[in-house]
DNA sequence: AATGAATGAGAGTTCATTCAT
DNA sequence: AATGAATGAACTCTCATTCAT
């Protein structure tokens, strides 16, 4: 499973070959097939694979706002260390245009993703470490969207990338430097 | 290379057969191999294609900040009344990890969009109608990104990109709605 | 046909492409099969062309034995200095086992060819500067059985194409040095 | 591999198809690639079949002169009876000016040959069977020519290739008849 | 639990030939 | 007399899958 995580990572669902991943793992081709019976069953299995892997990442276990800007970062950073991540990632959400079962998972992924991000947002805000008026369901939206666009090879590499989560630190309110947290924003 | 281009939508490069071009098309292989000699080069064709359709809608002729509000909003409409377009943006955006010549066109089409981006963000700032502090370059990074999220098939559909894109016309202060321009933003 | 001939030495039968022919005269492959209905008519085409070009070697005009010498001599530096007359010889040769009107043209010529052998010891006979028992008939099936191996490649170019060409006017007593032309070979 | 050979001795390179040779052997063409990954293989493999079946006749294991005779006869024999080993020795010959790997191989076999019949020569010379003159690079050059020739189908079947042969035999001494073996040469 | 061998269905590509102009 | 465009048939090669052991 995690071979053929591999296998899509570096030549996406295009170029995964069941004989590679038998390969990768040292094993035969017919030994794979009494795992997995079919090319099917074993994405799927990636498929599990990728999520754990994703899901345990995005479970932060701080507290309050310093919390959800440590949980941008680590995102970020675990984007450009693991790349083969974000690919897959990104050939699911692509793959989930033509599979049912992918995009019913990807689905349950973001809006727990969504759910996590507004939780953040929403103690920040009871906590005063963000502004009274933020539309947590908005920005939570806003925070997924511009996270996921990362997952994407192009803007993975981009140093604009780092631009586009400093400014939504700055909104948010969250620049680390001097003043208080909500200060940045009022003069931006 | 339009066939293709609705293959590649419907399909994903994965799934792009030459013969089912050609047969969409109405002619033999043979044909199509007349005019692209190899699938190599219809994929370049269709690259081509599909960014020319895509720029076009990025190539904005209003004016200042109501102009950014509706490009937001062009290229919404853009990606919900044709997922085909970002499907392939986003297939394109995922192949350009494993081939160059992809990538450098993908990454020339969002430099343009990005200075585009940046352009309208500083005239909206001097014409007086976004904060004077606002930084385009940070700004144009966020947004790009947002609407990058959006050619992937799990956003283009979900309810919450609408979410997204409207917490960045609050934070830019281009709510529609009541007061100035710049109010809805300081009581955020 | 030319051109044909060209690309039949160059990459043999299995190697002649009508569109390639047509493209070494410059002219479209449509000209090509107005004049040549189909390759079979171009290939005979080509046979023609090659067997005018060989005979017209093999026409001696000179006198007795030292027009024999010459003419070994002559077949060997044609063969030398134009492979490609050898090459297409070559293919037809192997091709005749599997065209009979192939075949036929190439016994034509090579009985031409002997026959024309035979008439030249004959006469080398009658005019006494060859040995009265030579049987023309063998002597001209030997000496045309090997000007036609060094049709190959392999031989046309190994350095004991030579030697044997010397052993056989050795022993036909050709040696153009000193001494009676039968005496060579008794001494030998 | 030899379903290959036959192939190609009936149809030539130009007429081997791999399906065809899977179906003479009754397998699948997919099992095919699996033993031979490519044509290319499959025809380093037939002409390893080749050389080994030719060099086999080859190797001669009498002694002195009759050997010599015997060696021509069998060399004939063989040709004759399997004239599918001439024809694709003949291709393999045609082949060799575009393929330097099968150069190289032949060149070898023909050395090797070469060198055999210039052995035997020798030997018969040393044993007073062949005149002492006899140059046995010449001559051993002169018989590998000849009996060269006889691979192609046009000299194969001609009925001349046998006065030929029995030219060389003649000049040799190598007539079974009556009388010592030098003496025919004489009297030549 | 594991494998070498085999396979069917199809993929991209090639090529002689034809057709409309 | 000449051509660009089109085509059918075929070719080599690939790959997920299966089978016998």
């Amino acid at each position: 499973m995690s071979a053929a995580f591999n296998q899509i990572a570096e030549r996406g669902f295009e170029g995964l070959r069941t004989r590679e991943v038998a390969a990768e793992v040292g094993v035969n081709i017919a030994t794979l097939h009494y795992y997995f019976p079919t090319k099917e069953a074993l994405i799927r299995g990636v498929v599990r694979h990728a999520m754990d892997r994703f899901r345990s990442t995005l479970s932060s276990r701080g507290s309050g706002p310093i919390e959800l800007r440590d949980h941008l970062r680590a995102v970020r950073k675990l984007l450009r260390e693991e790349p083969q991540l974000g690919a897959v990632m990104g050939e699911l959400a692509l793959r989930s245009a033509r599979d049912e079962s992918i995009a019913a998972i990807l689905n349950e992924t973001y809006a727990a993703w969504h759910k996590t991000m507004r939780g953040l947002l929403r103690r920040g805000v009871k906590e005063g470490r963000l502004r009274p008026d933020l539309d947590s369901e908005g920005v939570a939206a806003l925070v997924v969207a511009t996270l996921t666009a990362m997952t994407l090879p192009t803007m993975a590499i981009s140093p604009q990338t780092d631009l586009a989560l400093r400014q939504l630190e700055r909104w948010l309110g969250l620049t680390p430097s001097p003043g208080p947290a909500i200060r940045p924003q009022a003069t931006d």
